[in-house]
DNA sequence: CGACCCTTTGAAAGGAATCAACTTATGTGG
DNA sequence: CCACATAAGTTGATTCCTTTCAAAGGGTCG
């Protein structure tokens, strides 16, 4: 029981975290945002625990762990359309698109928190700067969305694995999950292929030359960055985009 | 004066007409949107009036007319990241991101609708329906971008291009700008290359396929459809994502 | 009619996918 | 603790699709 609810106050701090990212709450808002009560879960790696045609009725809030959102062609072949770190809440747009046109699945083990449509929707109710900030947490996933669009199109094998890289590496820092040059990261180069339209012969092949140009070390589920300039350099990595501080 | 006031009405009915699609709207949300003032202006065709880097302070609807949102590689090669038929709400987003990530502009001479960002947050205060119902719209913008990233990085190229035409004639049908079989499409099959992300002659020789198989035909500024069944089957075309009745 | 823009065609080059092994970690049970 | 199984990473050879380059053909409009 008391377990549960200290269980409920991690996802508040995760979400009070990340949206004073984007200026300070009001104290209204702080309040109506601690009161909310999550449910919070644990589910296994590699688990789509939202379909394509669902229409949920909760939203949820990563708190521990890599999330992937995907879709599948006719032929079975998966493309992963985004991936989410703890403090993102990958489902919000449920809350206004009925039904889902996509999967959403763990890739490590997560901890996962979920919250009624309707909770939501009520919290909105009182407070339309509450409103903005989730709204705009769904706005800016559209603009990883659009670099994700000139990145995968534009870009050839090597440069698309090192702006992916750089991504990673913001998203995780803006989250304080790195140390010192690197930071954990569970997915398979055939999950990354999957993420950059690659096979992951490309993936290895492209990888080793970000090694053997001492850009970046990738081993063992972890992440290390030897030299942000040059990497940002060779991904054409802006980070504007990410919208981290307008 | 009265010209004026009659083209901010055009604004209105379009807006009325694209809000209502997601279900009946309150009489009081009809009279806050009919109250609004839109400032109309016309554009030439091939003008980017909307830059990245710019810090906007209104909206725009487009009235008539084809916009596109596109983006730049270092190289200077286009990216275009979504086309917007009339009805569309192209940078809503600038309401809640400060930063422009990306161009917008016209492809045919266009007619475009604009409101200052207060003006409507003002609106957005009064009601939570109208908000969800804007917010929905950024919603379905980032559906779109979802689906591109899986047609850009999983379908050949005569797949991409099937499925290029089978959204635009849905988006088109929408907002009943299609006749009989075909609408009007004004693009350049260099521009489909680089919404599609391929060179010229690969749209050239795509569309050649297509209208060889007797699917589509696209001449002289317009489309028109002569099998959709195997033009929605050659390019995995799925209307889900578009979210037109949820 | 001629300039310009767009479309079409052919030939060659290139980058990534595919196919097929092989190697290296990680993990399990006897 | 080692034999074995499994998952992930690595490598080489070949194929294929798309790009690139170059040029010709077709409409449209002043």
């Amino acid at each position: 029981m008391s377990a549960v609810t200290s269980r409920s106050e991690d996802a508040t701090d995760m979400l009070l975290r990340r949206l004073r990212a984007s200026g300070r709450l009001g104290s209204l808002d702080e309040r109506l945002l601690s009161s909310l009560h999550w449910d919070v879960v644990d589910l296994p790696a590699k688990t789509d625990f939202i379909h394509e045609g669902d229409r949920p009725t909760r939203c949820c809030l990563l708190i521990d762990g890599l999330i992937i959102r995907s879709n599948f062609t006719q032929g079975g072949e998966r493309q992963i359309q985004s991936v989410h770190v703890p403090g993102d809440l990958p489902d919000l747009q449920s809350l206004h698109l009925r039904q889902m046109d996509h999967y959403i699945g763990t890739v490590s083990p997560c901890r996962v928190a979920f919250i009624p449509h309707d909770v939501l929707l009520r919290t909105f109710e009182k407070s339309s700067d509450l409103t903005a900030r989730f709204w705009r947490e769904t706005l800016i996933d559209a603009a990883l969305y659009r670099a994700i669009i000139v990145r995968n199109a534009r870009l050839g094998s090597t440069e698309r694995l090192a702006h992916f890289v750089c991504e990673m590496w913001c998203r995780f820092d803006a989250v304080g999950l790195t140390d010192r040059s690197g930071f954990p990261f569970a997915m398979t180069q055939e999950m990354v292929g999957q993420v950059l339209g690659l096979s992951i012969v490309s993936v290895n092949r492209s990888m080793q030359i970000l090694r053997a140009d001492g850009l970046v070390v990738w081993d063992r589920g972890r992440i290390d960055i030897l030299d942000w300039d040059r990497l940002a350099a060779t991904g054409q990595f802006d980070a504007t985009f990410l919208h981290l501080n307008d």
